[in-house]
DNA sequence: CAGCATCCTGTTAGATACTG
DNA sequence: CAGTATCTAACAGGATGCTG
């Protein structure tokens, strides 16, 4: 696979450079690392939530956000989207196992970040 | 510490919601999951570089953007700047602990993300 | 070489209103 | 309830030129 950050990571001198700007990780790193992403991706880490719960849980993001980011990751394969045909209607989402991948990078990033953030803010 | 999301991951459901919009994980978050905050981090994470060097690794940055990245992060103390007195100038940029510390958490979700990245955009 | 100042643009995101 | 539509605003980001 010719992701060069993978390849990079060695430092063979004679690669050009380590983060080139047409490659593949740039568009996933956006999607995940966008705005709300993270705080979507996190959210639903501990299990299926529906739309009105996942916008209490991060406090702040529109609806057009919410939708928005969700329907990124669903075309990224990372989250689920299952709808109920009711009245009123009911949907979940939840992370398809590639989605817990990547949740699961994310946990000790924002721990540590819960962790660290105070100190860091305040200086 | 009152950093919700450390206190939230229990989901004690008392706890009005997990991710508050006042809450200074999200400057911090903001900073590192930044257009450019990853992958200056991760850069640096193999030892320090010079300016030049830097705008080169990572690919398409402005002089603007590594600029004012760089500075948001040593205010955040994640890095050092080195300037030397000399003509021509020498800058050498490197990480803090701190930086370190975040930049270690950063790399599993690259190493991911460089595995994953082309199935899911080839979606 | 390592920047800063200035100006400018466009995506990203917020507000509001409406619907099946 | 779970969205869409539309309109607008803000700020991230880019281009260019200049300097110690």
């Amino acid at each position: 696979m010719d992701v060069s950050f993978a390849v990079s990571r060695t430092r063979p001198g004679i690669t050009a450079e380590k983060y080139p700007a047409d490659c593949p990780t740039r568009t996933v790193l956006t999607h995940i690392t966008s705005k709300w992403g993270v705080l979507v991706l996190l959210s639903l880490e501990q299990g299926s939530l529906r739309w009105g719960e996942l916008r209490r849980e991060v406090e702040g993001i529109s609806e057009k956000m919410l939708a928005s980011t969700l329907r990124t990751f669903e075309a990224d394969g990372l989250v689920n989207r299952d709808a109920q045909p009711s009245i009123p209607p009911r949907v979940d989402y939840s992370l398809t196992p590639l989605g817990r991948e990547a949740a699961l990078r994310l946990l000790p990033l924002m721990d540590w970040i819960a962790d660290n953030a105070e100190a860091m803010v305040a200086r």
